[in-house]
DNA sequence: ACCCTACCTTAGACATTGTCTAAGTCAACA
DNA sequence: TGTTGACTTAGACAATGTCTAAGGTAGGGT
């Protein structure tokens, strides 16, 4: 992660302490936390930091691809750092657990032209749904 | 939709003028409405029905099977009347369009089990996003 | 046809998640 | 070290969804 603040130094970015503690929160590639999630580490951290600077922050973290938006449940949406590596996700929907899954072949191959509509499809998201092993045994 | 009615009837369901209704609204397979836009279409044909009637409603159409919760924006849960034909979605970037698309072979197949971390695995949501062809032509 | 009553609907309060604003603060550069 | 525009903050506001208590009604029983 400490690659991450020097990607954003070379952005201009200036680097305040309440930029470096959302980014020491999201270090670690297979984490996927809420907004509150992070800003309740962060405060951990820097008790000051605001919730406006927290969303603040990963809204330009996601403008600058640095990380991933995921929304799994439709309910808060999920900031995921492991945005470097193409991969999909496997969520438990008993208690939520998200796992980082890699599909075999390409995803965006299994739309037929036919299917597109004229669209220019540029991505795509897959999300596989099951139970958890420890949800699984009742 | 008028088959949808006579399986809620036989699952004993009160037939109330708000729940046709909204059974009216949703008919038609290919729509993707919110909560909101049901209501206000609702309104339409039964003024004081009220936006707690909308959302139970819904809640239960999808408790049954009868319809789908979709998300493809983080923002408001649509409701996809076409529950009865595995479809994924095809989603444009700018205008938010969303399109029924039918991919080649089994989604669910693309998981290797060395990915599957001990998870019974039931379900795959795809979504394919990109610009519509109105949106392409800027 | 009329009652009952369990189920349904309603208004509006409340909860969660996210956005915006105006005022104060400070990182980086000179 | 001073300057300045970018950054942070508290809290209001917005969007979406959930819950409750009170009143209404669909449909079975008579
Ligand atoms: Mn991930
Ligand atoms: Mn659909
Ligand atoms: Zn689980
Ligand atoms: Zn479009």
């Amino acid at each position: 992660m400490s690659d991450l603040l020097a990607r954003l130094r070379d952005r201009h970015w200036r680097l305040t302490a309440q930029r470096r503690v959302v980014a020491q929160v999201l270090d670690g590639d297979h984490v996927h936390f809420t907004a509150d999630e992070i800003h309740a580490r962060a405060v951990a951290l820097l008790p000051e930091i605001s919730r406006a600077t927290v969303y603040n922050t990963l809204g330009e973290l996601v403008a600058l691809g640095e990380v991933l938006e995921v929304s799994t449940d439709g309910r808060a949406k999920r900031y995921d750092p492991n945005a470097h590596h193409a991969h999909q996700h496997l969520v438990c929907e008993s208690c939520g657990t998200i796992r980082d899954v890699h599909p075999s072949g390409d995803p965006l191959g299994s739309l037929p032209a036919t299917e597109r509509y004229g669209f220019s499809v540029s991505g795509v998201e897959v999300t596989y749904r099951g139970l958890c092993p420890n949800c699984a045994q009742k």
